[in-house]
DNA sequence: ATAAACCATCAATAAATATTGATTGATTGA
DNA sequence: TCAATCAATCAATATTTATTGATGGTTTAT
């Protein structure tokens, strides 16, 4: 699961830097209504095909989404998993209590 | 709120990028308890005080977390509204309907 | 008034990321 | 087999981002 700190938390920050992208944004939500393939994506995005297997590699990477290979596509898909994982990273970072700030010795 | 696509996308991309470095993260983690003083976080984290200050200024344009000068301190906490504008992202990201691959008119 | 503490900002450099076009490998169909 | 399609990868370049040390402004205490 991942985490603020400790030894997650690389993890935690190669999931979030893939999402801080438009790009990739606009990948997810294409994949939001179910599985594409790369071509699929280069028409809907007008993006190129380099570009867009790049950035799927870094979804890819982090755990975001999944590849389907058949045949001659390969179709993606968003990871359940990965968005369960950033439900709980957002809980986490609930304000659990305000600290009444105290005498600081700096 | 954020979206995945759309005009607040890059507003959605900004805020992603404020968590995908493991500095921020850090300083979050400690925001976590209630607000802390610069000085407070340098000690906390074992930084320098310029690079705290060039993250804590990306987490605050991102809207994660908000400033409160007193004195010769400025207190920084965790914005309760930026977690619920996360929740609400994440929530979008909900895997819809897997879609039966069509033809791909490649 | 002076000195010290706290913090933002700047300039310079270093490092990481993204984009483009070209190449390569695999698969399908003629 | 040959040609075409799909997609990963590479090389080169451009762009962004991060780090460090220095500077300057503001506040507090002496």
């Amino acid at each position: 699961m991942p985490t603020l700190s400790g030894k997650n938390r690389s993890k935690t920050a190669e999931l979030c830097h893939a999402l801080a992208d438009e790009t990739r944004l606009d990948i997810l939500d294409q994949l939001k209504d179910g599985e594409r393939c790369v071509c699929e994506l280069t028409d809907a995005l007008q993006a190129g095909q380099s570009r867009l297997s790049f950035h799927l590699k870094v979804l890819k990477d982090a755990g975001l989404i999944q590849d389907r290979p058949e045949g001659r596509w390969i179709y993606y898909a968003i990871n359940a998993d990965a968005v369960e994982e950033l439900e709980e990273l957002v809980a986490s970072l609930r304000v659990m209590r305000k600290r009444g700030h105290p005498n600081p010795r700096c």
